[in-house]
DNA sequence: GTGCATGTTTCACTAAAGTGCAACATTTTG
DNA sequence: CAAAATGTTGCACTTTAGTGAAACATGCAC
């Protein structure tokens, strides 16, 4: 039986997985709210949260693990439509975006 | 004296001028809520709010009037990095992004 | 250990954003 | 009206997102 659920992992686990145990640099930069929004941990917070893997998300968006790959770890900037594109077909959410002026 | 000052004009007259005045479908569009953001508008608004011209924005962000115009006409998408940089430095505000789960 | 699923990295390619400038149109001001 | 300011459009060019596939690394299950 293929692991088809990545669900059976708690999102915690998968977390620290990836950004290691809570006190650590990298994991606290996740955890202070993405001022400076590091757009690759959102999505991957994302993706983890929707219990979708790279290539599920991929193919639901149409493209490939390898780009979902470089966008969450922020070697790709990524253009807003297609941020668009991979919260709502891909994550079945939507996508908010604000202009706050000083 | 350069006209130095636009915001000698009122939001609502600026508002005018581009999209035509209320009841036109051009405004209405406008006036919706952007539900599928057409960023261009959301930039255009801003800026005149920020009563700045297209020129002085472009100044701030180091860019040119005629890429700022290309954007607010919706002729060219936005990569995330550049409206950030639009929004900061140059409208003096902040962009607020979110990705809202189902 | 082996095998499988998942994720990362590299390479090459192409589509489009981003840049710069110039010409033109429009609006505003005198 | 003419002149200046503002905004639009077109062109050529550079950079980079986006696409595709393959090789590699890592983690997990057996």
């Amino acid at each position: 039986m293929s692991k088809k659920n990545p669900n059976t992992k708690s999102l915690e686990q998968l977390k620290r997985r990836y950004y290691g145990k809570k006190g650590t640099a990298k994991r606290e930069e996740l955890e202070k709210g993405y001022e400076d929004f590091k757009l690759g941990y959102m999505i991957r917070e994302a993706r983890l949260k929707s219990g979708l893997t790279q290539q599920e998300l991929a193919d639901k968006v149409g493209t490939t693990k390898s780009y979902i790959s470089k966008l969450e770890n922020n070697i790709k900037e990524v253009r807003i439509s297609t941020l668009k594109k991979i919260v709502e077909f891909g994550l079945g959410g939507n996508l908010e975006l604000r202009i706050n002026l000083g």
